[in-house]
Formats: structure tokens, C-alpha cells, sequence
DNA sequence: CTGTTAGCGCCTTCAG
DNA sequence: CTGAAGGCGCTAACAG
């Protein structure tokens, strides 16, 4: 790599006519506490400029033993907007804070997940965010219990590491308030599974919905169960039509289900949200495609991932628990009297 | 950051009771040229195993000035899964090159982009990928210009990089032959505008389509035109159709575009693909959600991040020009005779 | 306030 | 085959 060669601090002191210790003070803010002269601060100050000098990444991490970088570790970042979202919101945090993101993609494989884990030791990575799309409920690997990590979307029952995710059950609760709020009391049905494979979050957002709904004098009168997506709650919910049942509201266990639904409710004729008013969860582009928008529960995904960061570089990074975010109500048009 | 000290290239020669250097060259491999008997370099291992050694890799970057890292430069991550796909794409092939992948997300921001430049510089990363999703047309960053640097999904007309883009024109020529082998020649209607801002890609593949078009003696018949979203789509679609028009088959410049399409098409009470053939272009999953499922071209931008790691890890890297990966035909039910 | 000096851990010539 | 030794660039005692 026709890599030029840059100064270094000898070079910079020499041309400022100091010791390199002066030089290197200068350079890390201690110039005050070393009570060193302001023009020795400005002839060195303008060798750096002079010189174009930057302080060598390397040899400083072999010093510190520490590499002002954070570690990425994710089951898929391609699949869906959730990952980059939360990878968004460390890459800013991080900015901020002065380090930079390493990312290492498991695809789900054990394997890969150690090797990653251990590159990145070897680089000696400041802590290691462990993010998670498929699964919130996971078996954290041993080579991270100890050093600094933050689980992002993840929990592992067993290991007592600092987590954050979104507040599930929150979200249930804020969906039914604002059925609530429209009037809609009976005949509310939840679609999609009660849980998916090591997933919490529709137990969750199920619990919250049912507790409000009993709090204020209702109840949720039932579950229309099915997979997580498109074609399995368009299947569902055709079915569950075609045997003559009818919702007067329906929650959606995610936008995709969503989708689905408007599919099946469309070959019924059934217009939305006159005939049935939706809600559902994850505030994607896509409830905002739909037609009417669909008003969704939007994840906090961008700020799980500035907060996990933020967590990790902090002193007591293991003194953080769990902490669940709160979603966002992103009001569309699918549910009687909302204004877009 | 409780870090557990780790054993040091000395402590293993000492254990197998010999030199480092001897240690050394069996750990880089050179056990052979160096003529070490078999014996010691087993007693090396052994005493590797044992202590659980891992070369330190701050020292081993200070030594050799470079980092088994490369850096990625990204405007956007977070919106939608392009440039998630395409990390995930050099991610892989960056590993199996025995490096890692330090990514900067600057949101389109001039001096973002300059500042993590020039932490990644410091840094010592072995090359820098540009990527970009908002614009294939870029003004590549001055710093990047000598360094080894490839532009994933956009080009430089200025400055002579090596490029990895989608063959866009290759695409609009493959949807024209899906067209035509299905017999549709007459009234194929473009929806999308020619050309974005900074991006070539709609007029590309509108070239390629009619080109191909023309060479089979049918020919393009109009362009709807609008802006690359749902809503845009729809809207267009509608006051195109309400003035009366009516098309055997339209190619969508996206998937979005599409589904907007389909709505249009669903006011219109005009059912696909008996009354109208809908074609498209990304292969994203929203594709395969509509129903029936468009029967799209899929941008390579796994291959496509692949390609570009490949490439900027290759000691010739800046000879690579300009490579035009293929879209993959992703059959849908939306084409009159589509089998899905 | 400033200079000298000793490493951080590894690689690699240069004599054995 | 092996040992001693220098140095990558920077930091932080430790003397002045």
C-alpha cells in the first residue's frame, strides 16, 4: 500500500525545539496540569500543523492496551432494517464518544461467533456489543461474561449482563390505550403467535395489551395465531374470516402480520379501519406504505443502539441491568379517528 | 476494563525452552524455510496450547504498520437493507480473508466523511471500501484517492477508483427478454422517472429495456413518471389510469414503485397479471409480500460487497476498473405465464 | 517546566 | 538451528 510516511512525535518536538515529553503532554491535554509555558504549548502546536502530524493509532494501543474501537458482534445484518438501525445508533454513539465500530456477522453459527470474539480480543477491542435480531432470549458465549459487554435486543437468563431492549410490554399497554382512546372495547383480537422460537416480545406485548384492556374494563377476546409474516397471516386470517368471525379491532404482532392482514381483510371486502380498526408493532417503512398507513408501535431500535454503546463505555458498564425502552406510537390511518 | 494478561510470545519460548525468535518464525509459518526440526516446533505448539497464546495484535500493528482491518465508509445504513446486504456481503468475504471490517456511517455529511477517514487512517487499515446507497454518482473524498480504496455501488466520473455496481442496463435488458417471452410487445409502460438525482441507475435499465425492446422490433411505449416511492407511485398510476390510459405491461423501477403500482392497479379494479403485467426491479422482500408477488430483478448486493472486498485486498486492487455485476430474475406470479 | 530513559510485544537482521 | 539486539511510535516514571 503506497502508505506516505508520516511525522512522528520525534519529529514533531524536534521541529518545535522540545523533548518529546513536552510534545507528548501537549498532545494528551496535560499541558496545564505539567504547567508548561504557553509558547513552548504554541511553537509545538505549530510543528503539529506544520508537520500534518497525527499520533500513530498502533503504537498508542501497544502502550494503552486499549484501542479506542468497540466490537460488533451480530447474528444478520442483512435481513431487515432492524439490525442497521441499531447499528446506526452505536456507530453515532460511538462516534461521539470517540471510538470507532468493528463488526463481525455470525449468521447464527457458534463457531463463527468465537473466532469473531476472539479477533476482536486480539485487537484488543474496549467491550463488545452483543446485538441479536432472531432471538431475544440467547446463551451468551463464555468469552464474553467477563470482559466488558452490553447485550443489545438479547437477554441470557443465566448471565448477569447489562441489556437493553425494548419495552414489549409497555408497547402492549400503549397499543391498547389508544384503542381505547378511539372507543374500541369489544372485539379486540390480537394476530400472530403468542411466542415465537426464543422470543418474549409477543408474550409480552400480548400482556401488556390484555392487562390495559382488563385495567379500563375490557378484555381481549382472542388470538388469531400464525407465523410472523406475510403469507401465514394473510393464510390465518382468511381462514379465521371464511368461518364468519369478525374483529372490530385487530393487533398485529408486527407489520408484516399487518400486511397480511390488510391482504385478507381486502379479499373480504372488509375496509379498513371503517369496517376494522388495525394496530400493530414495529413502525417499519412498511406501515407506512400501506394503504391506509398503518398505525404501528415504532421500536426504539435507533436508540437501544446509542444506548448500549453509551452503557459499554461507561466506568460501571456492569452495573446497568436491563434497561427496556419505550416504544414510539407512530399514528397512521387504520384505526377509527386517527389523524394522520 | 478487567482484562486477563495474557501470555507473551516470550513466556512461550521460555516454556518450550527456546528462542523467541525460533518461537517467532514457527508462528508466522516459516518453520520450513528456517530448517527447525520438528521436535522444538512441537514443543512450541505445545507450550502455544498451553498457554493459551494469541500474538498480541497491537504489536504485531506496530511492527508491520498494517492491520488486518479494512474500513468501511457508508452514507446510510440504517434505511432499508441495501447496504446492509452489501456489508453483509463483505463481511464474509472479509473474513475469509482473515481480516475485519471497520465501518463509519457519515449520513451524507462531508465532514463526517473526512473525519472517519482519517481515524481509520490512523488506524492503519489495510484499505477503505466507499460505499453508497443514496447516489451512484459520487465526488469521491480527496484522502481516499491513493490509499487502496474501492467504490462499492457508485463511481467516480473524475477519478479513476475501482468500481463494483449492478449492471443496470444488463437488468433493464433481462426484463425486457422476460417480457418478451412472454408475448408481451405491445404497451409496456415504464413507471419511474428516467433518472434520480446523482443516480444513473433509472436510466440505465430504461435504456437496456428499450433497447432490447427495439431489437425485437417491439418498442417502449410511454413513461409514467414519478418518484421512486410508494406513495408517488400510486398517485401517478392513478391519474394515469383515470385519464383513461391502459398498459399490457409495466416495469417498475423498484419495488416500492411497484407496490404502489399495485394499489393504483386495485382502484382501478385491474387484477395482475390477467389484466395488467407488473415488473420490477431490487428482489427485495416486499416483493415476494405483494400479492401475487412481483416478479422482480434482484440487485447482487451480496455479491456485490463480496466483490469489493475481494478486489481492495488484492495487491493490483487499483487495476480492478469498473465491474457491472448481474441482476438475478426473481420469478413472482406477476407476468402473464409466471410459474411460480 | 523539561529531558532521559525504559519499556509495551513483536519481528528480523546478524552473528554464532 | 539459536541467541542477542535494535526498533516500530508512544507514554510515563524519574530525575533534574
Amino acid at each position: 500500500l503506497p502508505r506516505v510516511k508520516r511525522a512522528t512525535l520525534t519529529d514533531v518536538a524536534r521541529l518545535a525545539g522540545v523533548s518529546v515529553t513536552t510534545a507528548s503532554y501537549i498532545l494528551n491535554g496535560r499541558s496545564e496540569e505539567m504547567r508548561i509555558s504557553s509558547e513552548t504549548e504554541a511553537k509545538v502546536r505549530a510543528a503539529i500543523e506544520e508537520l500534518d502530524y497525527r499520533p500513530n493509532r498502533s503504537a498508542q494501543n501497544l502502550r494503552r492496551s486499549s484501542t479506542q474501537t468497540i466490537g460488533v458482534i451480530s447474528d444478520f445484518v442483512a435481513s431487515g432494517a432492524f439490525a442497521s438501525q441499531m447499528l446506526t445508533g452505536a456507530s453515532a454513539a460511538a462516534r461521539s464518544l470517540e471510538h470507532l465500530l468493528v463488526i463481525g456477522e455470525t449468521l447464527g453459527d457458534r463457531a463463527t461467533e468465537d473466532l469473531l470474539i476472539a479477533e476482536m480480543r486480539d485487537r484488543q477491542v474496549d467491550g463488545i456489543v452483543y446485538l441479536t435480531v432472531a432471538a431475544s432470549l440467547v446463551s451468551v458465549p463464555e468469552a464474553l461474561h467477563a470482559g466488558p459487554t452490553v447485550l443489545l435486543n438479547c437477554l441470557d437468563p443465566d448471565v448477569p449482563l447489562p441489556a437493553v431492549l425494548p419495552d414489549d410490554e409497555g408497547g402492549g399497554r400503549a397499543a391498547a390505550k389508544h384503542l381505547l382512546a378511539a372507543g374500541l372495547r369489544e372485539e379486540v383480537w390480537v394476530v400472530g403467535d403468542d411466542f415465537a422460537l426464543g422470543s418474549t416480545a409477543g408474550h409480552d406485548r400480548l400482556r401488556g395489551l390484555s392487562l390495559s384492556l382488563e385495567q379500563a374494563g375490557s378484555y381481549l377476546t382472542g388470538v388469531v395465531p400464525c407465523e410472523w409474516t406475510v403469507q401465514a397471516a394473510r393464510d390465518a386470517l382468511h381462514a379465521w374470516l371464511g368461518a364468519g368471525n369478525r374483529a372490530s379491532a385487530l393487533v398485529c404482532l408486527n407489520d408484516r402480520v399487518a400486511m397480511g392482514a390488510y391482504q385478507a381483510l381486502a379479499e373480504a371486502s372488509l375496509d379498513v379501519p371503517h369496517d376494522v380498526s388495525v394496530i400493530s408493532f414495529d413502525g417499519s417503512d412498511l406501515a407506512s406504505w400501506l394503504r391506509p398507513r398503518v398505525t404501528s408501535l415504532a421500536l426504539p431500535f435507533l436508540a437501544m443502539g446509542t444506548l448500549a454503546v453509551e452503557q459499554l463505555l461507561t466506568p460501571d458498564w456492569a452495573s446497568g441491568g436491563v434497561t427496556r425502552l419505550p416504544f414510539a406510537l407512530d399514528v397512521g390511518a387504520s384505526v377509527v379517528g386517527d389523524v394522520e
